[in-house]
DNA sequence: CCACTGACGAGTG
DNA sequence: GCACTCGCCAGTG
């Protein structure tokens, strides 16, 4: 894949991350076919203007919480407040319980399955 | 072209 | 669980 293509990728992957679920950046890398990239997910997130088609609010890191750094917009406050509009709902550490609210795709199951519910 | 930085992840101690 | 290190690609000076 030629460099400066992949920022179409990712946002394909993420437009396919369902309301009230969230996805890791390494997880979109991944889809998007691009192990190991977890920072050019980042990346391009960055550089999605306001009023995109893409949910890039419902990206967050490994460890559930929000990355983003100061924006000056309140883009961190928007992410979390975005997603509770979803039905998501954080812990009082801030962070996100990937164990529910991890987007698991069929055929791929980064996190621990739930077996009978 | 080189060096540093940046919405990250995984491995090691 | 936290701190440190390497890897990956793109943007800026």
């Amino acid at each position: 894949m030629a460099r400066g293509s992949l920022y179409p990728l990712v946002y394909a992957v993420v437009r396919r991350i369902p309301a009230g679920r969230v996805a890791t950046y390494g997880q979109v890398a991944s889809l998007a076919g691009l192990p190991r990239h977890a920072r050019l997910v980042g990346y391009a997130l960055h550089a999605l203007p306001e009023g995109s088609p893409v949910p890039w609010h419902r990206v967050v890191n490994a460890k559930g919480g929000i990355s983003l750094r100061g924006d000056g917009a309140g883009h961190d406050v928007l992410q979390r407040l975005m997603l509770r509009r979803e039905g998501v709902r954080f812990r009082e550490d801030g962070t996100l319980p990937l164990d529910e609210f991890l987007w698991r795709p069929r055929g791929t199951a980064p996190g621990p399955r739930r077996e009978r519910g």
